[in-house]
DNA sequence: CGCATCATTGAACAAAATCAAGCGAGGTGG
DNA sequence: CCACCTCGCTTGATTTTGTTCAATGATGCG
């Protein structure tokens, strides 16, 4: 399946948290694009590179991630097509930590000129990037919490809840759930636990009846119930109303 | 004291991750500005509030913050005087978490009007506040790895690290240390932990003679050391050089 | 002085990490 | 085609880290 191209992504993706006015979506496809494709656990960038591209995922999913002294990893984001997750190397040379695939992806780089030269011309594209990266903040005390505040239990099923939201947003998702891409090692480095513990917490959030998790694929039978458990609220994903619909 | 006045604070932190042209100074210096006294605990905004200014803290220090259902309280970031931690709200409509004031404080309150204009008439002042902003969510991505991975004693030492930092950054710090404003409570807000055992780590601390902190001031005594326990590396702050220095 | 807030202490308890094996499905090479 | 190997998942036992509960000091301020 060829899918919507990545000029379509980006779009689509602004779309969910902004409005683009018809000349700036048309502005928006004349960005040079160069494809590449990732295999599993690729590195796109890593701490200390000066990156002169930034980098939109087209197919796959990304993930940010934060290596400390000891060796210990923390994941910080994850990435859905439509995403450019290292949008803010515009404006911070040096990149403080790495970005890499967690699944085969395709990503499209464009140069960071090319961007320059449109935020300069289109005020609203200016806008809708500079929100972007603010929304990608909220997103980021959002996990600060996730990781300060909750039990084992309830910040599994909210980074299940975010993931999914995300996914609707840019149409990857229906009823019958979405593809979760992370291996429960993948999830207690964004969770701030174990993998021996985020195994146990899935077993108990399936006997539960909250989550059918099974091949990288996620489904939540009772979103209520499950955004209850998770104390999950979307405000701060900041989506425009229809892709919060 | 006196001081420096509001828009001096202003340029200072923006200089201290940029360079501003002198036009741009000069602009800034005209932003209309309104000052207002806080008390401790006060809340300038809060939670689904939509402000139409942003704050520029002037004197004293302010904290973000997010209270989940429970009741529980996460504080997301420490603003030392020159920040203008709403800066988000020019893009972001309604608020997803609260801004407090830590200590007795003195903030100017700018239009967003204001802003948008400089921002439309100068690039770079737009990306200045861009990059502050871009900032503001490398240091949310390392508390993510501060509380996902580090230990109660690293935690607490990489916190007041960052502390420090950001004050010889802004001028606010010396040899002698600096003020240190945050209850033990509200340390264990930042980190995850509870009063007790922030207690317990802090008197480890002291133990250790890797701190003294005392009447809400803090001295390092030993910077290296101290630097090499937090497992602290400033490039995160993304500091201009004459800032770091 | 008396109240409020913050800091400190001890004891019991809970959550999650660590250590150490096994299990199971998919892919590979002989 | 099958043995085998790897990677991710699962399980149990044990230890560590941090929480909770419940008081008790200290400090500052009106």
């Amino acid at each position: 399946m060829a899918g919507p191209s990545p000029h379509d992504r980006l779009i689509r993706k602004l779309e969910s948290i902004s409005t683009l006015t018809s000349e700036e979506a048309a502005a928006l496809r004349g960005l040079p694009m160069t494809l590449k494709r990732l295999d599993d656990d690729a590195d796109i960038v890593c701490i200390g590179d000066r990156p002169s591209h930034c980098c939109l995922l087209v197919d796959g999913f990304l993930f940010r991630y934060i290596t400390l002294p000891t060796g210990a990893r923390q994941i910080t984001s994850l990435h859905v097509p439509g995403d450019m997750p290292d949008l803010q190397s515009l404006h911070l040379e040096v990149m403080d930590h790495s970005l890499g695939a967690l699944a085969p992806s395709t990503v499209a780089f464009i140069p960071h000129a090319a961007v320059h030269d449109l935020v300069k011309r289109y005020t609203g594209i200016a806008s809708a990037l500079w929100r972007d990266t603010l929304v990608d903040a909220a997103i980021f005390r959002e996990w600060i919490a996730n990781v300060g505040q909750r039990s084992a239990y309830q910040r599994a099923a909210h980074l299940m809840c975010e993931f999914v939201y995300k996914m609707r947003a840019v149409g990857l998702a229906n009823e019958d759930g979405c593809p979760f891409p992370l291996t429960q090692q993948e999830m207690g480095n964004s969770m701030g636990l174990s993998v021996v513990h985020v195994n146990r917490t899935l077993q108990a959030l399936r006997a539960d009846g909250l989550i059918v998790l099974k091949a990288k694929h996620l489904k939540i039978p009772d979103w209520e119930a499950f955004k209850k458990v998770a104390g999950f609220d979307p405000t701060y994903l900041h989506l425009s109303r229809r892709a919060a619909a």
